[in-house]
RNA sequence: GCGCCCGUAGCUCAGCUGGAUAGAGCGUCGGCCUCCGAAGCCGAAGGUCACAGGUUCGACUCCUGUCGGGCGCGCCA
């Protein structure tokens, strides 16, 4: 409906600009909006105030001279200029009560739109590194990754969700000295875990796995393994250096392939733990990323080649410089320390040209706030390349608080003792959990309450939201045990009966819901979805209170039988694209 | 110190990307179940949109500055 109503004004301008022969401004964007209250109408513009200027007409006089030219409509019942300037439509009744037909036709598809137009749009979200089970905070990026990829799949474009499995580098061997040491630790060798080593429990477990398939073979002399080491932080010495040494010394004493035995077994035990967790909080992929393909098939050594032929790199003090303050950086970064390594920065920029020349029209990072740091390094490194760094789209979330009614929740990731994400589903469940992630916008910090989450009360907002729904379902059994057949074609012949207020603000929160699909979609904001689906929730409830939808007398009963089943539908429809079930009972 | 994000009702937050009288939930106070699920509904009280300037027909929204809060500023990842 919006769409058309830009469309005839656009006609009305044309034909009003060519009458009086007064060229449009350029950019003049067409805007139509819900009006709020029935007295300004159910859409109105503000056309005629923004081309008051340019035009060099009063904006009251304009917008009586645009309603003059503006083309027929059987829809709309009449256009009237209100205020400053503003033109309101009033639609007729019929075109609020077509909405219901048109749910029903379109059941699920209802909502969906072509206006992606199948731009190709690639979404890279949580991306946690391997080191240990995602947590808390890793949960809020990725329900608003999966309900942000299902909101432009609706809205036509083709999404391709990438997991970026940071499985290269020091950070690696570090984990595989951390499980090598627990390893020797329950072996009963005595050894020093270094400052720099991941703690937590999962390193045990996958030290004890370790233990049951290979018994002693990797077994190695603690005493040896720690003599001689250079001092580590808690000695006064530096912590990269202590456990660089350690890592030479363990491998040099394991040798190659036993090495890599445990490196793989950590890498490959904590990536499946991930993949599980987040596949059981129902967030998927197109293709999980690994960084390491791109070392061993030497893209990186390529892109820092072709960064080295257009001289956006040196060397200083030994290490390899990229000059990312030329692009809008703080200052240089290191691709390749003095020790021959080349850094996780180098990975990076190696897979978003990979990104880029994949030909994605579009790139999307949803990183978490603390890697906000990054984004100037990723699109200097692009504009390097010579890239369109319009096409690379970054958004920044929050992190999540945790509250258990007034306490809140200590996290860390360093001594192992924060919160999972598995956790957190397992005690809120996964609806109340991917509501909650998503209901705030992204950019806001999110307090998370447990006990709220778990409330079975209008506290609770995904429990008013499905309550809705259950309740329409509740009120087909009901009917269906009475005996009472609904008759839908005669409930959509009698659509005109509902004229109540409440059946009106419910017509209009429904055939709402196709626009707010868009511009959530547009502007990569779900909460809008989630905000929009508390409002529908609210005008049934209020609805469903203060009418009776099983009367006696059939027309008005179908019709708003009809009507209640249309909220189900866009209420599941919504639902589904959140990631939320909608029960049937609770 | 520099950079990014945030400051809206007592609390937690929306505000459709510059529009008409700033909206919800919780909390407080007062009502509604012989009636389709009260996990619900109705009503009342409650705001100088942090502050100060600027831009214009018009600012919670855009710009500048100040104050306050969060995060980040490694040859870590």
């Amino acid at each position: 409906m919006k769409d058309q109503l830009v469309a005839l004004l656009q006609e009305a301008l044309q034909s009003w600009a060519q009458a009086e022969s007064v060229p449009l401004p350029e950019k003049l964007e067409v805007q139509i909006e819900r009006g709020r209250g029935s007295e300004h109408g159910d859409f109105a513009s503000n056309v005629a105030m923004r081309l008051a200027k340019p035009a060099q007409r009063s904006p009251r006089d304009l917008a009586n001279q645009l309603v003059a030219y503006l083309p027929a409509h059987p829809q709309i019942a009449r256009v009237e200029v209100a205020g400053p300037g503003f033109i309101n439509f009033f639609m007729t009744q019929d075109a609020a009560n077509a909405v219901i037909a048109e749910i029903h036709r379109l059941g699920s598809d209802y909502g969906r739109s072509q206006a992606g137009a199948s731009e190709r749009v690639m979404l890279e979200f949580v991306s946690a590194n391997p080191t240990g089970p995602l947590h808390v905070g890793h949960g809020r990026g990725a329900a608003f990754g999966a309900a942000l990829g299902n909101l432009l799949a609706a809205a036509g474009y083709q999404v391709h969700r990438e997991y970026y499995v940071n499985d290269a580098g020091r950070q690696m061997h570090i984990l595989a000295v951390s499980v090598l040491l627990r390893y020797l630790e329950h072996r009963g060798e005595a050894v020093a875990f270094p400052v720099n080593g991941y703690r937590g429990d999962y390193i045990h477990t996958i030290a004890r796995d370790l233990e049951a398939e290979h018994g002693e073979r990797l077994r190695i002399n603690g005493a040896e393994l720690c003599q001689d080491l250079p001092a580590d932080e808690n000695a006064g010495g530096d912590k990269e250096q202590a456990i660089d040494a350690l890592i030479a010394r363990a491998r040099a004493m394991l040798g190659e392939p036993n090495y890599q035995i445990i490196l793989n077994a950590a890498v490959n035990a904590i990536t499946t733990d991930i993949a599980e967790d987040l596949a059981a909080f129902g967030v998927h992929y197109e293709r999980w990323f690994s960084e390491r393909t791109l070392v061993d098939t030497g893209a990186v050594e390529k892109a820092i080649e072709r960064l080295t032929t257009t001289g956006a790199l040196y060397e200083d003090s030994g290490a390899l410089w990229f000059r990312s303050s030329d692009y809008g950086d703080d200052k240089d970064r290191v691709v390749r320390r003095a020790d021959g390594q080349t850094t996780y920065f180098a990975s990076d920029i190696a897979y978003h040209l990979d990104k880029f020349e994949r030909g994605f029209d579009r790139v999307i990072d949803v990183f978490g706030a603390d890697h906000h740091g990054y984004m100037a390094r990723v699109r200097a490194s692009l504009e390097a390349f010579g890239h369109d760094i319009n096409r690379l789209e970054f958004r920044l979330v929050q992190f999540a608080i945790l509250y258990r009614g007034q306490e809140r929740l200590p996290m860390s990731t360093r001594s192992g003792e924060f919160v999972t994400l598995r956790e957190l589903r397992e005690e809120v469940g996964n609806d109340a959990a991917r509501f909650f992630y998503v209901m705030r916008r992204p950019e806001q910090h999110l307090d998370f309450d447990l006990e709220l989450a778990k409330s079975r009360s209008n506290d609770n907002p995904v429990y008013y939201i499905q309550y809705a729904h259950a309740r329409v379902c509740s009120v087909l059994a009901q009917m269906s045990e009475r005996g009472i057949r609904h008759d839908h074609n005669d409930g959509l012949g009698h659509i005109a009966d509902l004229d109540s207020a409440h059946e009106q603000s419910l017509l209009a929160a429904l055939s709402r819901y196709p626009e707010v699909i868009q511009t959530a979609a547009n502007n990569h904001e779900p909460h809008q979805l989630a905000q929009f689906l508390r409002e529908l929730a609210a005008a049934f409830h209020t609805y469903y209170n203060a009418h009776t939808f099983l009367i006696d007398e059939p027309g008005l009963r179908n019709a708003r039988v009809s009507l209640i089943i249309a909220t189900r539908q866009v209420i599941a429809n919504g639902l589904e694209l959140l990631g939320v079930s909608a029960p049937e009972s609770m």
